[in-house]
DNA sequence: TCTGGGGTCCTAGGACCC
DNA sequence: TCTGGGGTCCTAGGACCC
């Protein structure tokens, strides 16, 4: 048995927590460069903004119908998560931090009125942190995941399930019947694992809710579709084929990516951009102790701008031996992007990503034929620690441009709130 | 003017091997 | 007329997730 917890409309909900004059109000949260909304309150969902709306298209509502758009802060929703998950951890044994909101818990041994020690989870999520929260619990990681679908949207509208079911459904204590009417009033496309390319396809062939695709064979789904719909199918029907993670694997590549808050067309500018995204990388890699053996660089127009030539390139750049040296991951991707870049257009977007990864503790020693310090690995250890304890960029690579300089490349965020939570300088205070 | 960022897994097809 | 069989590895692209 498994259990899925999240954070209704989480980002939204975390700006609630230190504004809660934010409350009942159609409230959004945009991406990086304040581009479009990631995250929507119930009043904005019942406004009709879709996931994803580009801002400036839905911005006349702030007007129209007092509509708030918040960039996003992810320090903020970090530093909230980590509470959420601390306590979600004590619902079963094992849990699997699955995303910044949710949390699938094993729940294997656990004895009990599972609802009733959900309800209080619930409760106390809220009355702790503020975060209001939705649980499923299912026979399959794949039912956890639909039961908490169904919870939340029980809640959100009244009517459109049994009203048991809101806020915490657990589809063991339903009858068969009960399980396949829930099963009947779902669409397909709301199943983990149903995007919508399949989506269409099901329906082309007759499958429109999840009562109809759990009848399907396992066999045939597999025949015309793939393994990977095949296991959603079977899980469906409560053979559980995926279990919970709850090490988490080391990242097989890691990425850093950014559109730019303007245009960008000179190469000074983009060295210093692409410069950035190999330091971000090269960081997070040293924190799960990796090397990369190779590094991918690509540069990009919009697609958006229907009248710009377009121009998208990238390029894959081996490192000598695996590394996790900045300056040496920066130096491969300058090198990248001297080769694909073309000062005829307008760019939108670049980004530097890691690949080839691997554990530092398995090097893989050769001659040392070239006389690089031996004490690299110092070097970069001694500017992660002076970053976090002085802050983010404290010690920058030179050619991501100084710190002081407006840089031409760097992201729009016009509404962010500040760091309550990890930032002393933004902590609240309370005056008597 | 203005449309996010960071991942994973699977499959098909080509290169290559004996 | 008629040109093998079986396998691995790699990559690009598609689909999905939040």
């Amino acid at each position: 048995m498994f259990a899925l917890i999240d954070g209704n409309n989480f980002y939204v909900s975390c700006e609630r927590v230190f504004r809660p004059s934010l409350n009942g109000l159609p409230v959004i949260v945009l991406s990086n460069n304040d581009g479009c909304a990631i995250a929507r309150s119930n009043e904005a969902k019942a406004l009709g903004i879709k996931m994803g709306a580009p801002w400036f298209q839905i911005r006349h509502m702030e007007e129209s119908h007092g509509l708030i758009a918040l960039s996003a802060n992810f320090a903020l929703y970090g530093d909230i998560s980590d509470r959420v998950a601390s306590l979600t951890a004590g619902f079963g044994p094992r849990q699997e931090i699955y995303s910044i909101d949710e949390s699938f818990i094993d729940l294997t041994g656990v004895r009990g009125d599972h609802v009733a020690r959900g309800r209080r989870m619930r409760d106390r999520i809220l009355d702790w942190v503020g975060i209001p929260c939705g649980i499923g619990i299912g026979q399959t990681k794949t039912l956890a995941k639909l039961a908490n679908h169904v919870a939340k949207t029980a809640e959100r509208k009244p009517g459109s399930y049994p009203a048991k079911l809101s806020q915490v459904c657990d589809f063991s204590t339903l009858s068969p019947d009960e399980l396949l009417d829930v099963f009947a009033h779902t669409n397909v496309e709301e199943v983990w694992g149903i995007g919508r390319r399949i989506a269409v396809q099901l329906n082309t062939g007759g499958v429109f809710t999840v009562a109809d695709l759990v009848k399907l064979d396992a066999a045939t789904v597999r025949r015309g579709w793939s393994v990977v719909l095949e296991r959603t199918v079977r899980e469906l029907q409560g053979v559980s084929c995926v279990d919970i993670e709850d090490i988490p694997p080391d990242k097989k590549e890691i990425a850093s990516t950014r559109s730019f808050g303007q245009v960008v067309t000179s190469k000074a500018d983009l060295t210093e951009a692409v410069t950035d995204f190999a330091a971000r990388a090269s960081e997070k890699l040293r924190k799960q102790r990796g090397l990369a053996g190779q590094v991918h660089v690509f540069i990009r127009t919009s697609p958006f701008r229907k009248d710009d030539p377009q121009y998208s390139r990238s390029i894959t750049i081996p490192l000598r031996r695996p590394s996790c040296d900045t300056i040496k991951i920066a130096g491969a991707a300058v090198l990248g992007l001297d080769a694909i870049y073309k000062p005829e257009f307008r760019y939108a977007k670049a980004g530097v990503m890691l690949l080839d990864l691997q554990p530092d503790s398995i090097v893989q020693d050769e001659l040392d034929l070239d006389d690089e310090p031996k004490d690299a690995g110092r070097l970069m250890t001694a500017m992660d620690v002076l970053n976090r304890r002085y802050g983010k960029g404290t010690v920058i690579v030179g050619s991501s441009g100084t710190a002081g300089a407006k840089r031409a490349w760097s992201m729009k965020q016009e509404r962010r709130t500040p760091a309550y939570t990890t930032c002393w300088e933004d902590m609240p205070r309370v005056r008597a």
